[in-house]
This record gives C-alpha cells, sequence and structure tokens, in this order.
RNA sequence: AGGCCAGUAGCUCAACUGGUAGAGCACUCGUCUCCAAAACGAGCGGUUGUGGGUUCGAUUCCUGCCUGGCCUGCCA
C-alpha cells in the first residue's frame, strides 16, 4: 500500500475525480475510489492506466485509504455477484409506466446484482436513421440519465452507459450476425409490430437485426441476468441460442442469460387504453410538475357507465383505481373509496383529487432530486462517464476472449498494431 | 445502371376523361357531465415532392431532378 497523499486508481475514476473530488462528500469520493480499484484489482486489464493523484484535504485523504486498504474489494471479487443488464432506448422522458414496469425493480435488483444500463442509443437507428431524430438523442439521453438517478439508481454501484460510445458493440454485432438466420428472425413477433408501428414501407435489414443487437447489448457484459418485459422474452431466447451457438463452435464465452420477468403487468394509460406510452400521449412523466400531474389526472379516463355521482360504479379495470392500487400507499383510504366508489357514495372528483395528491406525494422526491441534479450536473455527467468506462473495460476484455477463441486474434486490433502473420526474420 | 409504380393536411386516403383540394382519424376549443368517456357543434391544419413546359386554367398531361418501393442487372 502506497502513502496517504499519493494514490493509484484506475482510469475509470479518474474523470469523476478530476473533476469534482473536492466538492465531493468523502463518503461519495471513496466510494467512487473504491469501485474504481475494485475494478481495477478485479479485471487487472492492461487498458487500464495508473494514475497518480495528489490529494490535498486531510480529511479526504484518509477516507480514500480508509476505503483503499479496505478489503471488500478483494473479498466481493471472490464472491462476485452475478451480472445484470436491461435499459432503455432514448426516446423521451421516463414515465409511470417504466417505474412500475421495470425502474422500481431495477433499483431493488442492484443491490442484488452487478447492474449495467445501458441507454440503448443505436437501437433508435433501426426506425428513425434521419438526422433529424438523431438531434435529439443527446437531450433525450441526459433526460434519461436524470430520471434514472432520481429514481435511486446509485452510479456508485450500477453503471450507467450509452450503447453507442461501446465501439465493441458493433464489432460483436457482425459476428452475431453469422450465426443467426434470417427465418429465425422473422419469426419474432415483435419485428412485425415494430416495423407497422414504425410505418415503414419495408423492413430495413438492421431492424430485423434489432433482436441481434439486443443479444450484443447483452452478452458483451456477459451479463446472466435481463430484467425484461414479456414482449421482450423472446429477445432474450435469441440471445441465449446465439451464446449456445457460440460457445459451441468456438468454446466457452458467453454465459446463457435468464430473463426475470418483472411480476407486474403493463400500466395502462391515462386514456383507459392499452399502455401507457409517449406515443399515445397518455403517460404521466416522472420530471411531470405538480400542475401538470393533477391536470392529467383530472383528465383521466374513468368508468364511462357511471354518468352521476350516485350512480354505482366499477373499480376493476378503471385506470384510476389501478393508480391508486399501484402508488396510494394508504392502503385504508383507497379501500374506503373503493367501496363507496361501488355503492355511488362518492363523485370521481374526489377519487381523482386524492390520486392527484398521492402521485404528487410519490412523486416529490423524485422531483427534488433531479432538481438537485440540473443545479449540480457533474454529479449525472460523471455517473454517465464511469458507467461508459466501466463498461468499456468490460466490452474491451469480452471482444480480446472473442478474437482468441474465435481466431480472429491475427487481425490488428488498434491502428498502430501490425498483422502479426508473417512471422519474424530474427 | 435500366424497367415499372408511387409521392396530396400530423396519419390513412379521395378528387370521373385537365376547371385552381376534400373525408376519416388525430389535435384545439365549446355544449353536455361531479370529472373523464361517448355524443353533438366549431376550429386548426396543404406553394398537391421539386424545377420547367403545354393550356384561358394543371393534383390531373409532357419533361428534368429528388425521395421511396418492386423487378432485372453490374461491381466488390
Amino acid at each position: 500500500m502506497r502513502v496517504a497523499g499519493e494514490l493509484a486508481c484506475t482510469s475509470i475514476a479518474f474523470p469523476a475525480i478530476s473533476t469534482g473530488i473536492f466538492g465531493f462528500p468523502k463518503e461519495r469520493a471513496a466510494r467512487v475510489i473504491t469501485s474504481a480499484m475494485k475494478a481495477y484489482f478485479e479485471r487487472n486489464s492492461p487498458s487500464l492506466k495508473i494514475v497518480k493523484l495528489i490529494l490535498c484535504d486531510r480529511a479526504t485523504v484518509d477516507a480514500f485509504v480508509g476505503a483503499w486498504s479496505a478489503p471488500s474489494y478483494e473479498r466481493n471479487s471472490m464472491t462476485a455477484k452475478p451480472r445484470l443488464l436491461t435499459g432503455d432506448r432514448p426516446t423521451g422522458r421516463l414515465h409511470l409506466g417504466h417505474y412500475v414496469g421495470s425502474l422500481e425493480n431495477r433499483v431493488r435488483l442492484q443491490r442484488q446484482y452487478e447492474s449495467f444500463f445501458i441507454i440503448a442509443d443505436l437501437h433508435t437507428l433501426t426506425t428513425k436513421p434521419e438526422p433529424n431524430y438523431i438531434r435529439e438523442i443527446p437531450a433525450f439521453i441526459r433526460e434519461m440519465t436524470l430520471d434514472y438517478l432520481s429514481v435511486g439508481i446509485d452510479p456508485d454501484v450500477s453503471a450507467i452507459f450509452v450503447q453507442s460510445s461501446i465501439p465493441e458493440t458493433y464489432s460483436l454485432n457482425l459476428l452475431f450476425e453469422m450465426l443467426v438466420s434470417v427465418p429465425r428472425l422473422e419469426r419474432i413477433p415483435s419485428l412485425k409490430d415494430m416495423a407497422r408501428d414504425a410505418n415503414m414501407d419495408a423492413m430495413p435489414f438492421g431492424l430485423l437485426g434489432y433482436p441481434v443487437l439486443q443479444a450484443v447489448d447483452i452478452l458483451l457484459p456477459r451479463a446472466q441476468v435481463v430484467p425484461v418485459g414479456r414482449d421482450n422474452q423472446s429477445h432474450v431466447e435469441l440471445a441465449r441460442e446465439i451464446a449456445r451457438r457460440f460457445n459451441n463452435l468456438y468454446g466457452e464465452i458467453f454465459p446463457e442469460p435468464e430473463v426475470i420477468i418483472g411480476d407486474v403487468p403493463l400500466l395502462v394509460g391515462t386514456d383507459g387504453q392499452s399502455k401507457m406510452s409517449k406515443s399515445l400521449d397518455n403517460a404521466i412523466y416522472l420530471s411531470d410538475d405538480a400542475e401538470t400531474v393533477n391536470r392529467k389526472v383530472m383528465s383521466m379516463y374513468t368508468d364511462p357507465k357511471r354518468l352521476r355521482a350516485t350512480d354505482r360504479g366499477t373499480v376493476e379495470g378503471n385506470p384510476v383505481f389501478i393508480y391508486h392500487d399501484a402508488f396510494n400507499p394508504a392502503k385504508a383510504e383507497v379501500e374506503d373509496l373503493k367501496e363507496r366508489y361501488r355503492a355511488g357514495k362518492v363523485g370521481d372528483v374526489e377519487v381523482k383529487k386524492k390520486l392527484a395528491k398521492a402521485l404528487n406525494d410519490f412523486l416529490e422526491p423524485i422531483r427534488e432530486k433531479r432538481a438537485y441534479f440540473l443545479a449540480h450536473p457533474t454529479i449525472p455527467r460523471d455517473a454517465l462517464t464511469e458507467g461508459i468506462r466501466r463498461m468499456q473495460v468490460e466490452a474491451q476484455a469480452t471482444m480480446e476472449l472473442v478474437r482468441e477463441k474465435t481466431g480472429l486474434s491475427y487481425s490488428a486490433g488498434l491502428p498502430t498494431d501490425r498483422m502479426d502473420i508473417f512471422g519474424s526474420a530474427e
């Protein structure tokens, strides 16, 4: 171990440290350092550089050294947690449907698994390759990162990264394409829907390959666990097949990922139609302000057979009550409202006002965190940078292994590498 | 590269053989509702892909280009 005042750490933590260290609370800084050290010791990848760091603040130095000398990261590498991957396409802000469908789950799972959350910008290109759509992506990535952090995804524990920032994604995708037949892809039901939704004249090759790219996302960090919605189950199934095929041909590289299907069904939209989504314009966003939430709740679809407040109403399948069940922690209040609703003893206005209150209570802490991150933009920026670095390390390690196992290691990897296929004269 | 077809409102499409553009859905507002929905009413919305030509007059006919689709080739 080295002396205080000079610390070794990996390039992973460097951006976070160099930009934010003196403003960080020391526990947080220590955690950043720890996760970087852990990454270094676990992988010991040659692509990581040792960076010298001079610290002036004595208390911070102590915290770092304490974290560094703690053997926790070493123990952790022995009992490594299973790895998890999931994510979203950056097409807009996240809403309540995302929350109950997956975000809530992710926050819980990140303690249990080593989690990688992908912001899958390349996937948006499969249906929207036009530059005017690409121009929107950075803003959506920004919103999504803020949403993630605000709901409690912890960047010191989980890696949040941007798909296009991982060059190995493109390389591995090409290799995977060799292992999948076109009829196999055409059998995947979600693709037809996507082509229809995107209102396309013809199926682009890249869209057909969408599930292949998804397999790349999953297998590049060698994830073992993939929590997805039911509609994506068949995609993970394909990833398993590709992993199997690849391992069979070239030798064991990839684990076969397991699906975790969320037990929460899709959340209906405020209009009562199918699911909550941006394109249907029936969503309540995590970043909506209180007034917007009030307005959206008041205009929600409710029991259409109930014409007067004194009519008996139906609770089952009623979006207003579905939301109450999902977001109102006061179960007694909800039960009381249901009972009176069924008996025709309560107006929808009261039910909706109580729902709006419950939703705003639920969203308020999320809004506060979001505001904090907006006021301290180095935090989300560093979180993303660090997540990308962590994923890059994994991707490089996987690709190195892939090149070796497949026999493609003869090929020059970097522009500076030489093709080593002629032998040497010495 | 060639042949064929297409391009009209945000979306799906109309406009008989040339007479200067309309419907449904969507959206906004209003009426009705405890709120919402439904229903009804109103409104918004288009240099008909684009440049030229013929004509009194072109979404319609001719032509160059652009974009997309289908087909046949060429090259790697």
